[in-house]
DNA sequence: TATGAATGAGTGTTCATTCAT
DNA sequence: AATGAATGAACACTCATTCAT
């Protein structure tokens, strides 16, 4: 096997990690035989060996790839705001976005990963926790500004701020025919979120 | 096969359902078989089949059996309350605690189902709903009695509260050691959906 | 897989041991499939698993099977003679039957045997060991009665012995038209071994 | 691929026989990949079908080698004695050090050799069968000189002989710590083919 | 009812061999 | 000549399911 660099710039790297994210996010990991991903990649079985482990391989390599550019691409948004509001109305929408834009990767990434072996819960939980940490900065943030209350604690709700957007974002990729639009969604959750519910 | 009714009071009967959601939860679904289920319930391979069709047979009946509790105990917990947002808080406190109570049936409902096939995502869908329409019913009533916002929409904004909720049963089960009271965590969540986070 | 015990009585288990000795005899361990001794043995491949943990351990259990048939046998034999040449005589005689009766047997342990992991070879030294030390202490027996020359070594001896005898054995079971008779060749190993070649 | 002649004179081949011998005598013929075999030889796996037409003409030209050499030792050194005995000692004595000294070679030849497939063991044998012919010749030639029994059939009694000495070298070579001296060996068997065990 | 031995379809993985460069 | 990435046939082993007892 080639090694890590050369590998990621691997034409064959790449779309091998294309046909599996989407023959799992079709079938699920344990319905998903080598052999779809073999065909769906256009390749022989065996090629798939010269640049994955094996099949648990493939669905960490998924996680590892797509974790970095997601907690990236919203770091980098985030980054330019100065507003706490404005940042998690921001990291909603971006959420909501990326999920839309990746369904494929989001369904594995929601729905697959779960259910791995306790080692691959372990080994995704790091790189989750660098992604909920987003949101807790900015809990933290807007507190430090005197914006948010001090009573909540960005430790705790972080987690459920991410379970609202994130069940909202699989609703929305599994919903077929789409009843609102994105930016409804995200305004919808954003007022609950900073207005709360009582008039 | 008994037929159904007989097959629920039957002492196997539960005492696979128990089996097989103790390995579930331990192993996920794909990776415990039938022996391994039978074992534990102390039975014979065989006699598995004597009172499910098959492996997927068992992780349905496990939802349905489950789902009809969890419902049934939140809709008359919640029936008995008029407040909105005690309705609101009381929802929240016994999702924590049904799922904290029920650890091995909420990991299955919540990890070992959501990768099965698409038939079981759809069948258990409709329950699913029932579930979450608790939660819109609540958010409609607080809306009629004034209490509740009318620009929200309910529809949307059940399924976010349900993943807030949810995210951090999810975290409270995983979790070793609890840094939180439970009761601390529901205060928070609903502090959060019911004021907001801003001042 | 029931106990040992239990398995050696078992009709299945035998004839899986009788299918593959056969099978690995024709074509060799490394260009048996697992498939053709089922066949053979017609039973389902899955069968196979029910009574042996892989396809090495099918191999060890015929060596550690007839191994001890053979040890067994020989010792009988050579324990009612006195005579020292008398016993090397019938040592050598009995092998080449042994060979002779069993040739799949034989040609397991003598071909298949010795290409195994270095696991097999050094788990099966010991037994054949112990079927070496047969002939040494023929030997030694022979020495102490003053029959046999104080000068050869027993512990050098009786593996030159083995190997003329067995290389003997192979020979006769690939033969295809025998040009002798089996005690024309015991006849001639054995005053050859006794006399010496030189008039 | 070039011709014969071209191939023998060949750096490349020379590198990949002594690698292919050097692996399979560590690892057996089936465990050994032909990617070991390149590495070991310092080429690329395609490499290697330049020079043999598949895995095993690998062995097979191992074999040719290597017997040709040996036949070769072995003729020449006998050619120049005389004294039946003596050739005899020398044969045994030259076995056992061809052997000790080319201990690759022999394990490939004793112990692998022999599991190929019936083409390679009937392949083998015409070259095996010239070897053996050296013993049987020097019996004869004792016979007529009237230094030999005139009762052993030199057909049968060569393979004895050869059956002794090849077992002896095969224990040579697997014991770790030596016992004895070659020489010790080679006198004993010397003195028990010759003298008898008889006193 | 209950059993558990038997089944055999199904699949991840290996590796000898090829061939474009 | 030499390479080594790619191929795909081959096979050991698993396990859900059945059925004779």
């Amino acid at each position: 096997m080639k090694n890590t660099a050369e590998k990621l710039q691997s034409d064959k790297y790449q779309k091998i990690i294309q046909a599996a994210t989407h023959v799992f996010a079709l079938k699920g990991f344990y319905n998903s035989k080598v052999s779809d991903i073999a065909e769906e990649a256009d390749v022989a079985d065996g090629t798939i060996y010269l640049y994955f482990k094996n099949k648990d391989d493939i669905l960490i390599s998924i996680f590892e790839h797509s974790m970095d550019t997601f907690i990236g691409t919203v770091e980098n948004t985030l980054s330019t705001l100065q507003d706490p509001i404005e940042k998690l109305h921001q990291f909603i929408f971006l959420h909501l976005e990326l999920v839309q834009n990746n369904q494929d990767v989001a369904q594995v990434l929601q729905i697959e990963l779960r259910q791995s072996s306790k080692f691959m819960k372990e080994y995704a939980a790091s790189k989750f926790l660098d992604y909920l940490n987003i949101v807790a900065n900015l809990l933290e943030e807007g507190q430090a500004k005197g914006i948010f209350r001090k009573e909540i604690n960005p430790a705790i709700v972080k987690r459920a701020i991410f379970g609202a957007v994130d069940e909202m974002a699989l609703e929305w990729v599994l919903m077929k025919k789409k009843k609102y639009t994105m930016e409804e969604v995200a305004n919808q959750i954003c007022i609950m979120l900073t207005e709360g519910l009582k008039k």
